[in-house]
DNA sequence: TTGCTGGTTGTCTAG
DNA sequence: GCTAGACAACCAGCA
């Protein structure tokens, strides 16, 4: 056999420290490594990203490249323009390319992804090598020791993980790195298929990404926000390997930190510095690796001599959930990431719902205004306007860094789905996958379903305040102060609920209370709460508990074809089948009769059935992983 | 089958 | 300022 020749492919493990699968392709002792990266049309038009999270990932990869370049002068990362599924077979033929190697992805794309590009190469004869090093365990394995089901619990997660084996000791960097190959590119770009494009108002210019495989200068340089058509980001928080390895060695310097770290007592309204770690973002683009992360900090808890926290609230405990919603979408594919077709989901007929593509089954990205009123609350969440400080701080946050506190996350969730607003978790899903830094697709999913009540967290009577909440961590409202600035002079016992402010008070801080913030906002107001926080958090509980009492899940007859119309009060209220026009125009203001009626029609299904379990509705047991016993 | 316990991270009020 | 208990009541896992 003739030397190896191999193509190292980064995606999402932009790191050279703890790559089992970098060594892997070291191991193969090639003569030739290119390291590369395939500029992904899907991330750049179907996957909705954040200026800020762009400008992350060509940190991560700069960062990466420059690493690349100091341990082979010859050597960087390799940026190619073209969708993987074409361009690699191309690439082993034009290379004469012997292995390729990458790092496990069990996102739902990415595995149809790899799918293809792994029998493209073996029908061109091209070994492929796969690793895991993503999460703390091989999620496909901890799947399989859970009896093929997804993990719905940190109970199911650690007993799977702990029959799946110790989790692995990270390994060093490699200390040298082969020569890239010649690169000629004998042949034809296939151009991206550009439409839809879900990040097109993101573009302050034309994006001339695709304008050559090998980049604007052909050297395969890595892209520019410039040549992607984004304007600048906004975020502070900057991406690459050398910073989250330098964090995290001054976070696991400070043994009392890393020992005692207990996630519910960090403070979400404390900013700079921030009371959690902020790797979460390079735990993403795979820039620290978990499993380094685990044993940095394994290790420190071990040799602690007090008393150290524990899993799950300890540091350690959050990359188990992290692991968790990982495994739970590898079992479950992409209805992971939505209520239609998703068994271990539970259906509660929101506003808002989304629209599916008929032959898929897949929500498409749009919605149903079912409720104006709903959609424009959503709006102002989305905009930070809703009148609530706390909660219009975090938005603001959120989109101007990319980065709030879990509990901040808490907070808006709960705010804008069970505990205020009623609106499908899914709107705020893609919203978080839009802003966050560390946006990751399993653990979105899986904190939206967990905070709307519909899988993982079950009791919705546990409710946020968007006033008492923030209120219990800064008293004075500094967090709100700083990102709020309409509110900054305003006395500390008005700033969560500014609207009780007597005028007087209202003009010595210099702001009036005023508004719905969509529409011509003045300088020096800010708007009225959109709504009364009790009485809406009241309308919530009691659909959600008439949604319990009928019980119905993603995969359930009834929910795909519609006919759960039938089974709840307001039947016109909302449509997570998504095929269906009917019903999609002004029903604003019914919330409070779905309450009522929802009694009524709670104790009647009662009666008829008997007990809860029983009116759970059972329409074949297909795909049934989380209900299919009740 | 029944009953009990625990579940990363709620709020409010009385004492 | 702190704590305990009420609020209203979910699910999974286990004995």
């Amino acid at each position: 056999m003739s030397e190896p020749r191999v193509i190292y492919w980064f995606r999402t493990d932009l790191r050279l420290h703890d790559s089992p699968a970098l060594q892997a392709a070291l191991d193969l002792d090639p003569a030739t490594l290119w390291p590369i990266f395939t500029w992904d049309p899907h991330y750049v038009y179907r996957a909705r990203g954040g200026l800020n999270r762009w400008q992350f990932l060509l940190d991560c990869q700069n960062d990466l490249s420059h690493a690349i370049t100091r341990l082979n002068a010859k050597s960087k990362l390799f940026v190619l323009r073209e969708a993987p599924q074409t361009l690699l077979p191309k690439l082993f033929k034009a290379w004469n390319v012997t292995h390729l190697v990458f790092e496990k992805d069990t996102d739902a794309y990415a595995r149809e992804r790899d799918e293809v590009v792994t029998r493209a190469a073996q029908e061109a004869g091209v070994e492929v090598i796969v690793r895991s090093g993503r999460t703390l365990w091989d999620s496909d394995q901890v799947v399989a020791r859970n009896n093929g089901k997804p993990t719905m619990s940190i109970s199911q997660l650690q007993a799977a993980g702990a029959k799946v084996g110790s989790i692995p000791r990270p390994i060093p960097a490699p200390s040298r790195l082969p020569d890239p190959g010649e690169m000629t590119l004998d042949f034809e770009q296939d151009p991206p298929v550009v439409q839809p494009d879900l990040n097109s108002d993101r573009r302050a210019e034309s994006d001339t990404g695709y304008g050559q495989i090998a980049g604007p200068k052909g050297d395969f340089a890595i892209e520019t926000m410039e040549e992607l058509g984004f304007p600048s980001a906004t975020t502070p928080h900057r991406g690459g390997e050398s910073i989250a390895l330098k964090r995290l060695g001054d976070i696991v310097d400070n043994h009392t930190y890393t020992a005692t770290f207990e996630k519910p007592k960090t403070n979400p309204a404390q900013f700079e510095p921030q009371a959690t770690t902020l790797l979460s973002p390079f735990l993403h683009f795979g820039a620290l690796s978990v499993r380094e992360f685990y044993w940095r900090v394994q290790d420190v808890v071990d040799s602690y001599p007090g008393k150290a926290s524990s899993p799950p609230t300890s540091l350690t405990g959050q990359l188990l959930f992290r692991d968790m919603y990982f495994a739970a979408q590898a079992a479950l594919g992409s209805v992971f990431a939505q209520t239609a077709r998703n068994p271990c989901c539970r259906f509660i007929p929101w506003h808002l719902p989304s629209k599916r593509d008929p032959d898929t089954g897949l929500i498409t990205g749009e919605y149903h205004v079912d409720s104006e009123q709903a959609d424009a609350w959503f709006r102002r969440w989305k905009a930070g306007v809703t009148g609530f400080p706390w909660i219009d701080a975090l938005m603001r946050q959120l989109r101007q860094e990319g980065w709030i506190h879990h509990l901040g996350r808490h907070s808006v969730a709960c705010f804008l789905t069970r505990g205020g607003c009623y609106v499908d978790w899914e709107r705020g899903c893609e919203v978080f996958e839009e802003l966050l830094l560390d946006h990751e697709p399993a653990c979105n999913a899986g904190n939206w379903q967990w905070l709307s009540c519909t899988a993982f967290f079950a009791q919705y009577y546990r409710c946020y305040s968007p006033t008492a909440f923030g209120q219990s961590w800064d008293k004075n409202g500094d967090f709100v102060r700083r990102w709020v600035p309409e509110l900054k002079h305003l006395e500390a016992k008005y700033i969560y609920e500014p609207w009780t402010a007597p005028i007087q008070n209202q003009r010595r801080a210099g702001v009036r209370i005023t508004g719905d913030g969509l529409t011509r906002r003045e300088a020096g107001t800010y708007p009225k709460p959109m709504f009364d926080f009790a009485k809406q958090k009241a309308v919530c509980m009691s659909a959600m508990k008439k949604a319990y009492e009928i019980g119905l899940h993603g995969d359930d007859k009834a929910v795909l074809d519609g006919s759960w119309r039938s089974l709840f009060p307001s039947p016109d209220m909302a449509d997570v089948t998504g095929e269906s026009e009917s019903g999609a125009e002004g029903r604003a203001g019914k919330n409070r009769e779905v309450s009522t009626r929802g009694k009524r029609h709670a104790s009647e299904a009662s009666s008829q059935d008997g007990s809860k379990k029983q009116m759970r509705l059972s329409f074949g047991k297909q795909g049934r992983e989380c209900h299919a016993s009740k």
